[in-house]
DNA sequence: TTTTTTACCGAAATCGTTTTCGGTGATTGC
DNA sequence: GCAATCACCGAAAACGATTTCGGTAAAAAA
């Protein structure tokens, strides 16, 4: 079974490979009858162009290139699953590449998948990313980058992000409205932005709502773990007896607080509430229930793809991109590790 | 800033492409002064071959493909994450495609792929796939397929699996170690062979202990979720007041149990026993953290990967693939929802 | 009848890299 | 001094699809 090609349904049909091409395109100058003669033979010999002599001719590979942190993880798999799901939708195909948090990864990544021509990126920056050259290089090369969740204002790049500082100040609010007057807040450790975003959206709801705001309430976690949630919920015990709700930047964190708890015969959310971030899966499976606020992955990773593929258009026709920036809605999910919300 | 190509930099150093070409491989026709100049140039210049027309050219792509019942899912995320670092270590790139469980979008994925000259696949089947037409045309093409987890013994490809009989034998044996004499099963529905397998395993371990086997201790799960697990928990203390031990197929029906359980106010694992399978992140935060069957999804994919490398290149060097099982070791997890196992 | 238009089709160049098969000039052997 | 060897390099074909630019015949217009 030798592969067949555009040349060998021009042999046996006896025209040359220019008018089988121009036939398969539909062309308005070739004769319906040959464009008829040539469809039903491509068909019956079940023909599929070349891919990679289209993408040499026609400097397009129809794929995209996509930087994620950390695969295994509720969050960034939906966003897998969200570029993978739009990109199909428009004849595009998905490699997944990841850095786990290292900027070295990141750089070599990125001129990987520039060496393998792909239309365009889409991009959750590392952690230890604070330099963008690379990301700039790959730009000015003429490849469309889309920046998501884990964005830098520092490029000028479309970019599809959430509210943090909303999304945590909605959160605390929630909190409050549901009788919490004194409120911890568990934080990340400096970077990336959202960590700040969220420690500000606290702020702000506090502030809001004339509650003073107290340093030694706000907690911070070296790594991004379980275990660090169950430390610091006894550090805020004991530091503040008094503390009668958890705000954690992560749902993991927030966990591991609510296992705590859990042990040290805390009642939640009698005694304490607690208030994780993202929605992951493993939320509805606690005890009690974590609430929290939803991170919309599938939609960002779909939008993020749709804005990467109307930016790969645009390039083509020769124009400007203009970077647009997507704020996708966030909501809080109420569970059972608050107290239900009275409407007034 | 135009593209830098293999004609560019013969023009520059005033040589034909070909030299170039031989130079940067290291021919041995080619004088020692002249490569050295024309690599000179390639790195100052940022040189990168195009891997469209190298591809066209050697056929191949240095692309695999990698088809995935679901990525939003502990195990195969894991293995999409293996995968992918195997891979990068040989040069190779991989593209995900999710089947969502659908036959059509199985088959429609590994024709994407096909035209899409990947140079392997990897595939995990469905669970509504009966048929295997499509992969076997794929192999026909003279595109080697690795399959790994959920596989079929109709197809004769190389394929990694851990033994789900042995495994589920050494978790309910787990059990009966622990002291449970009354242990119910909660398995899958007919199909996949994995269910099936593990639903044997757990009948050879009572045997094996001449515990009388009961079928009404089996409980089918119709959907694979947290609440079909809540669900049957209730039925099988209901159906079963003496049973002591709950074997579940999988960790999040497993954790459905837990649930119900606490509920309930049975205790785990005093009063009944609960065993999980897969090892998913969830069970290390369940309340009691949830013993189970590790199944090393990195390992495995980075095991695919591997076994797909090596056919890849046994192909090439035109010799006839010899399919390779691997069978993945996996390992009993205890943790909180299973009594200590004394040592005699 | 001659010219112009129309309707179809194809030759050839191109995308960028690879590899075969010679070719040229210099060096060695006899 | 002539042939054989050697060391280097390049022309050209190929991979498969696409598109420009003509070209040829038939039909229409003059």
């Amino acid at each position: 079974m030798t592969k067949v090609t555009l040349k060998k349904l021009a042999e046996i049909l006896g025209l040359s490979p220019a008018t089988v091409s121009k036939a398969l395109k539909n062309y308005p100058d070739i004769n319906e009858n040959t464009k008829k003669r040539v469809l039903d033979l491509a068909t019956s010999l079940n023909y599929q162009p070349n891919s990679l002599a289209q993408g040499l001719r026609n400097k397009e590979s129809k794929i995209i290139g996509l930087v994620i942190p950390e695969i295994v993880h509720h969050f960034f798999s939906s966003i897998i699953s969200g570029a993978i799901n739009a990109a199909e939708r428009r004849g595009y195909l998905v490699i997944t590449l990841q850095t786990n948090e290292s900027f070295e990864q990141e750089k070599s990544h990125l001129k990987r998948l520039v060496d393998k021509n792909v239309d365009g990126i889409l991009i959750s920056l590392s952690d230890k990313t604070t330099q963008y050259k690379h990301v700039k290089q790959v730009i000015d090369k003429g490849i469309p980058v889309v920046m998501y969740d884990k964005i830098s204002k520092l490029i000028n790049s479309s970019k599809i992000i959430i509210n943090d500082q909303k999304a945590a100040f909605n959160a605390t609010q929630y909190l409050i409205d549901t009788g919490c007057k004194r409120i911890a807040h568990i934080r990340g450790d400096l970077k990336p932005q959202t960590t700040i975003d969220r420690f500000i959206g606290y702020k702000r709801a506090l502030s809001k709502n004339n509650i003073a705001y107290d340093a030694s309430l706000i907690y911070r976690c070296k790594n991004l773990t379980f275990s660090e949630g169950f430390r610091i919920a006894k550090k805020i015990v004991n530091d503040h007896p008094d503390v009668d709700g958890v705000f954690a930047f992560t749902d993991l964190v927030a966990t591991g607080v609510l296992k705590r708890f859990n042990e040290l015969n805390i009642h939640v959310p009698n005694q304490i509430s607690v208030m994780g971030f993202s929605d992951w899966f493993l939320t509805k499976i606690t005890t009690p229930t974590l609430s929290t606020v939803h991170q919309p992955g599938f939609e960002m990773g779909q939008k993020a793809f749709e804005i990467l593929y109307k930016d790969i258009q645009t390039l083509k026709r020769g124009e400007a991109i203009i970077p647009e920036i997507v704020e996708v809605p966030t909501y809080i999910v109420p569970r059972n590790s608050t107290k239900k919300l009275v409407t007034k």
